[in-house]
Parts: structure tokens; sequence; C-alpha cells
DNA sequence: AAATTGTTTGCAAACGTTTGCATAAACTTC
DNA sequence: GAAGTTTATGCAAACGTTTGCAAACAATTT
């Protein structure tokens, strides 16, 4: 095995030219004869050679890398067992993939709390995805302010000075409380917690839903978990005994552990309960009874995140964008 | 805002020292005065500097970057939507962190084949994790050979040239069975693909357990997602009947894919039906009936598996480990 | 006070690319 | 065939760190 790692000047040494013609040859630069491009990549090619990407990246000032950071509150689990924003994470990948850049996978721990330092400064990224608002805005708005290429996973409502790219939260509430109070429920849960801003927009929809059809709109503030929900739906059950028969859930995660202790109590859904979640989650297709849910187009945001950055790193003033969203209508709330 | 890009030769004039002196100080080496060197930090913190990580990696040749990549099968859809596969991602990120290390997301797509190439030789990143074996391990072995530094989740039992960490999947599956059984079943399936490394092992594992209490083995096999169980299970329902009276299925989305199909039908679980799972992934307890799984210790595994790493960096050789997996007893296998 | 030792800092040469500018070669055009 | 134009390549200077070695300074010993 030849194990001497080769470089552009080795290259050109063999090749007979000098490394400018190699490097451009490797750049597909039309500077350079199609012929002597050709010859020269495939003698790359069969070389193994690939550049440094450290000295490239040193002299471009262009790294070709995008940090991902998934934001989350301190004091919630939400966290990494999401499986809506891993998924989200993994089809951001995909996107930046066709773009030809990379993904730095990093999380608060890492970066702290000055974005631009860490990732900007230091050459790490060319700019920042960040997935979810978080109950604060604080720091993504400190990191756009100073110049931080970055678009954000989240409410586009919400009023900000970064671009940011998410369902119609409001609609999704709306919709889906909608259709929970047309099919005969009078008392519909919001099961969530408003502060969270993405959550608040469905909220919104959810009182006004609510408010329209002249029905009291009442609240189960959890953390985003299962387990939470679980434990909440639980508890109340307990303290108040069967006091709804619907749930707007914020989350599909949220909707199943509302479903696993509605089960356990042996109150039927849909018909004691009707249940609508939010993302739609490959287990919401796969839970007994299946779940009725919001969907979130996560593909298509992670593209048009990604559409976003780029212009924003080719100068472009880029602003907010909603994603279409979709009802799918289950079982869980027939 | 001050828009300039500080560089060490300007921390250096403001401080009237030499930019090996900043240097020096900034990576607390101890050849500078502990007063200088606390000195340089502040001023470097109250100016908000940060190293150009380009240029160091150029200069050290080390990038503190290690790839991980998602070791898909081209023709399963298991992929980016498994909350295994990415709970484990998310928690290597962590063991990295830890180390002061990054994640460099990465996939078949960007690394192709010549993975020495892509990540070694391009100087991406120090070294790679790679996440499933997968069916195939000729990429594994040649990255091995050609001397990237790497580590391996997957079955630690499987002959190689490169250290794999992984749990126990004979005895896991091994396990699981011999727990249906004495609960009374007589005719366990095994639900998923033993053509798969890890999951062979729990099929080893399942086939003994069998073999000694002298029943007959019975295996669908199926890819693994909920899905692809769920309809696997529905077909065989309909062509034989019920056939079985345990599920070993060789995940906890297929178990829970498994289940819809057997719940749609009123089939009980665990009265008619015994079934366990594997992985343990938060859905596990949330289903309804709660699932009985082997649970995996992907927190444990994550952290060893960067230890691993780290070591082979070192120079050091080293062998594959086991990860005690721990058998979690809920609704589905009473 | 000179010589020796130890401590702290600075000089300058790398690391491996990319790219503006200069040059050389090959064609046009008058 | 000289001058201009186009095309293809090479020269050399960056990019911003780190680090071996030398130097300056301080402390100790003779």
């Amino acid at each position: 095995m030849n194990d001497k790692k080769l470089k552009l000047v080795d290259l050109a040494k063999l090749a007979g030219v000098s490394t400018s013609t190699v490097s451009r040859a490797l750049n597909d630069n039309p500077l350079i004869k199609l012929e002597t491009r050709q010859k020269l990549q495939r003698l790359a090619k069969k070389h193994n050679f690939s550049l440094n990407t450290a000295a490239s990246r040193l002299r471009t000032q262009k790294t070709n890398v995008i940090a991902v950071m998934i934001n989350l509150d301190g004091d919630t689990e939400q966290s990494i067992n999401d499986p809506f924003l891993l998924k989200l994470v993994g089809e951001i990948n995909l996107a930046l993939n066709k773009h030809g850049l990379e993904l730095l996978l990093s999380n608060s721990f890492m970066a702290s709390d000055d974005w631009v330092n860490y990732f900007i400064n230091s050459r790490r990224a060319d700019g920042l995805i960040v997935v979810g608002q978080g109950k604060s805005q604080a720091n993504i708005e400190a990191a756009a302010n100073a110049g931080v290429p970055l678009v954000v996973w989240g409410d586009p409502k919400t009023e900000s000075n970064y671009p940011i790219v998410g369902s119609d939260n409001y609609l999704g509430g709306r919709l889906a409380t909608e259709r929970l109070l047309e099919h005969g429920a009078k008392n519909v849960l919001f099961l969530g917690d408003p502060a969270h801003a993405e959550i608040g927009e469905r909220y919104r929809g959810y009182l006004d839903a609510v408010s329209k059809a002249k029905a009291t709109p009442n609240v189960l503030s959890i953390d985003i978990t299962s387990k939470a929900a679980y434990q909440g739906i639980n508890q109340l059950l307990v303290d108040k005994g069967l006091c709804f028969d619907g749930i707007m859930a914020c989350s599909d995660m949220v909707a199943l552990g509302a479903m696993k202790a509605l089960k356990e109590r042996y109150i039927s859904i849909p018909n004691d309960v009707g249940l609508i979640g939010f993302d739609d989650i490959s287990m919401a297709d796969i839970s007994h009874p299946s779940l009725s849910t919001i969907k979130q187009n996560t593909q298509r945001a992670s593209i048009i995140l990604v559409e976003k950055l780029l212009a924003q790193l080719a100068g472009q003033k880029v602003n907010s964008q909603v994603v279409e969203i979709e009802m799918i209508n289950r079982q869980s709330s027939k």
C-alpha cells in the first residue's frame, strides 16, 4: 500500500505540469484545456488523490460545511429522543448533500452561547441551521444580528430578523381542532406548552376554533414528551375524571403518550375521546388506533431551509416561509 | 459591531507580544508564564477572538472531527427513520463532545465507496464511526485495511480486522426467546432478516433457545421497518392463520408493526401471542400494551466507541467489545 | 563577576491549497 | 511577417496557524 499522502505538487510532478494547472483542472476550471483537465482528473483518480480540505479552506475562506444545531431548552427532555427532530436532521443532511455541503452536528454544549465565534469566526462552518426555536430566541437573534448566515426551523409567523421556515402551525392547530369539534367533541383539551413558539401558534389556532364553536378552551401544559403526556393525562383523569372528549396534542409523541393513558383506562379512541397529533412521525401510522395528525412536510422544509441559507450566503436577503401542512385522517379521530 | 475578523497577529500586536506567545497561551502551553497566559486568554475572550480552525488543522494535521456514518443497505428502508439509529448518533455526539471532538454526519452518498480518500486523505476527519454493519462488510474492511482509524457499531462477535462495539445479540435473542417459551409459547416466530449481521446473531440465539425446548423454528424474513412487519404479519395471518403464539422481533419498530397487525385482528397480546422486541426505544414504553424488549445500552456503547477510536488514534491496537444488554419485561410478554 | 543553568519569549519556516498576474504559445488579421 | 488577439500554462504570494530552534533574560553557582 502506498502510504505516502500525495499532494498537489506530487501530482503535478507526475504529470509534468504546475500545481496551478492541477488545481484548476481538479476544480474543473475552463481555463485549462479540456483534454488536460480530463487527463489530470484521471491521474488523480488513479492515484487516489484528494485535496486537503484544511488547506483549501484556509485559502478560500470557505468550508462547504453547514452546522446544524438542535436548539433545546435546557429544561426539557424533548431533545435527542424526539423522532421528529431527528428525522428533520436526517433530511437536512440529504438536502445539504445535494449541494455538496457537509453537516456538522452541533449542540449548545459545544457552541455554548457565542455562536458567531464558535461557528463563523473559527471557520468551522459557513452557515448555521437552527432546528427549533425553543422558548427563547435570544441566542438566535444575537447570532443573526452579528451576521451569522442562518436559517431556523420554527414558526414562520414569528416576528424575527432572520428567516424562519416551518409549517403553518396556527392553521394546523385550527384544522385539527375544528375536525374534532365537527365530529361531535364538545370539550377539546389542548395538550402541550404554549410558551414554546411553534406550539403557541398551534394553541392560537386551537383557541380560535374553540371560540368559533362557542366551546370553552382547556389546556394541559406539559413538557413535549410522551412520558409527560402519559403522566399528565393520567393525573388529570384521577383529579377530574373524563372532563374532555377530544385532545389536540402538540406533537405525535405527546399524542401517543396520551393514547396510552386513555387505553389503560379503557377510554375508547375515538368514540369517547378523539385524538389528533402533530408531525406525522412513522409511529403515527403504526399505533393502534392509528393516529390522526397534521403532517409536517419535513422533506420540503429541509430543501427550502438549505436553499434559503445558500441564498443568504450569496448575499441575498431572504424571508421566512411557510411550508404547507396536510391533515391526515386516521382512526383516532373518526 | 466590529466586523473585522481578528487574527492571531492582531491579538499579538494588541498585547505587545509575538504570535508564538499568543498561540501557546491560548493552547495553555506551560512554556508560557501562567500570568501571561491568563492575561492573553482574557484578552482573547474580551475581543471575541477565536482561532481559525482551517489554519490550525492545516498546520497540525489534525481536525478534531470524527465522521459518523450511518451504514445503510441500499435496499432497505430502515435508514434515517429508525429511531434507534438516530438516538445512537445523538449519544455518540455527546460522547464525542466530552472529548472536545465534533461530529461530521455523513452517509454513503457523500463518501461514496472510498472512505480512506474521502475522510482521511482529504483531512475531513481524524477517524470514522460506522453505525451498523449492514449486510456487507466489504466497505468497512477495505477502509480498515487501508488504515482508516475506525470503530463500528454492530455485532462484536463478527470476525473482523476492526473493532466492533455492540450488544450481545446472541444472548439477547436467546433470552427473549427463552422467556416466551417459559411462559408457555410453543411456536415462537422470529421476525426479521437473519442476513443482517446483528440480526443473524439474534437469530442464532433464537434457534438455540427453540431447539433446546424441542420446538420448531419459524422465520419470517422482512425488511427492518414497522411497515414491513405489519404487512408481513398480516399476510402470514391471511395465508396460514394464527400459526404462532410468540414473536421474537428483531427490533422494537418491527415489534410495533407486528403489534398493530395483531391488535387489528383482535389477537390478544400477550395472551394469544407473546411479543418481545429489541432496542428499547422510547415508544416501547409508551405502546399499549407496553413492549417487552432487550434494551441496548446505547449511552454506554457510545462512550466505548469513542474511547476505542481515540485509543486507535493514539496508535493502540483495540479489540471488539460487548456491551451488556438488559431484558425489560413489560406487558407484551407476561 | 563570570559561568552555568533554567525560564520565558520571539523568529521564521512550515502546512497544501488557490488565484491574480505574467508569460508563452497558437492563431488571426492587416 | 509584424502586430494584435486569444488560449493555455506557470510563478509566486497569499490564507492563519503551530513549533523547532535560537535568543534574551533571570536566577543560581563557582
